[in-house]
DNA sequence: TGAAATTTGTTGGATAAACAACACTGGAGC
DNA sequence: GCTCCAGTGTTGTTTATCCAACAAATTTCA
């Protein structure tokens, strides 16, 4: 979640990750993430098998990679990464995460059950973080975890109940209505 | 001029060269050779400066490097690469060089004298190559050299006239009428 | 003009990527 | 059951690239 502060990394290195990502990302485009192997991935990106397991231990570690850097784009992009708990805040980071699942959807090509499981994990890890960092900043005693579990849960169940809808219904409308269900439980850090 | 047989390369070594180029080319669409540095190339390209001049001696030498590929692609396409003297080949030659001089202006930001007489001699070489190749298959004992350069001069010429007009005539008018009198010059290889 | 800054071309040592093996797993077909 | 095949994950070695430093040439500009 933090951006590291700027460190400075050899260029190879980067090359390498973004050859690789940008490989997976078309291949994503494709076909089912299941169906994707290690040498699918190397072969698109002109990159040795050997130098993938230097960079990524499996292919799932690989999608975990992908998804983070693509929803901390969406969140950077708002400005949600360096700021505090607010309900406007909040609203922004529901926003975020109901397109960010709705434009995974539509680049996939085969939204299966164990790709759809895998993202949830690594968007809800990333929700947690925001929102104990975001938490944490009131500097309350109260302990964060239970409310930011309760809140990424939600959160994540709202986004992904919206994107599933085949006829959705305008964002905003949506968001209007189920944030004060959420707030509620974060009322106290405001 | 010859596409090498098919000789396996290092992947890094096409993916530098391939940066370099892009990053060149880029760069002549911004602004003229004479200013491009090699610092302003590896930058843009994110290579080192020392792994440019593993690749290439000097900017000029990337220069040729550049016009040579871009030439042989033109090339290339009208499949002249692997065919002997005909009229008909030669028209589509002079075609060719008028086509990839007009497009190289316009592609490029401000040609000066050194960077078009530059352009100029990688260019009649490649031309001059290409006519020796053709002419040899017809395995005459008449050396190729005196008709080979002769041709080559006129074509070149008859290109930079073409695309130094402002108002253009058609291509194919253009070439019906120049043709001849190079044709004239290689009768004897027909 | 002359001093300062920029660019050039080169070097030696450090590191990432390529490559060619290897043993292992899991599934497809017989 | 079995073999065969494709994919996995790892290793040792070689090679390309990075990096910082350097002297020399060139450009800038006061």
């Amino acid at each position: 979640m933090l951006p590291k502060p700027k460190e400075k990394l050899d260029p190879r290195v980067k090359r390498t990750r973004s050859l690789i990502l940008q490989a997976f990302s078309d291949l994503l485009a494709e076909k089912g993430f299941e169906s994707i192997t290690v040498q699918d991935v190397t072969d698109k990106a002109q990159v040795n098998r050997a130098t993938f397991y230097a960079h990524f231990a499996d292919k799932y570690a690989l999608l975990d990679s992908f998804i983070s850097q693509l929803f901390r784009q969406e969140i950077e992009k708002r400005t949600l990464n360096a700021c505090h708990y607010t309900p406007e805040n909040l609203k922004n980071l529901i926003i975020a995460v109901c397109e960010f699942l709705s434009t995974t959807h539509s680049n996939c090509a085969q939204p299966h059950q164990q790709f759809e499981s895998l993202v949830e994990g690594t968007i809800k890890n990333q929700i947690f973080e925001l929102l104990t960092l975001w938490l944490q900043q009131t500097k309350t005693k109260i302990s964060t975890d239970i409310p930011a579990t309760v809140a990424t849960w939600a959160i994540y169940g709202l986004a992904s109940h919206y994107s599933h809808h085949k006829k959705r219904p305008a964002l905003e409308t949506f968001v209007d209505e189920a944030l004060p269900l959420v707030a509620i439980n974060l009322e106290q850090f405001a």
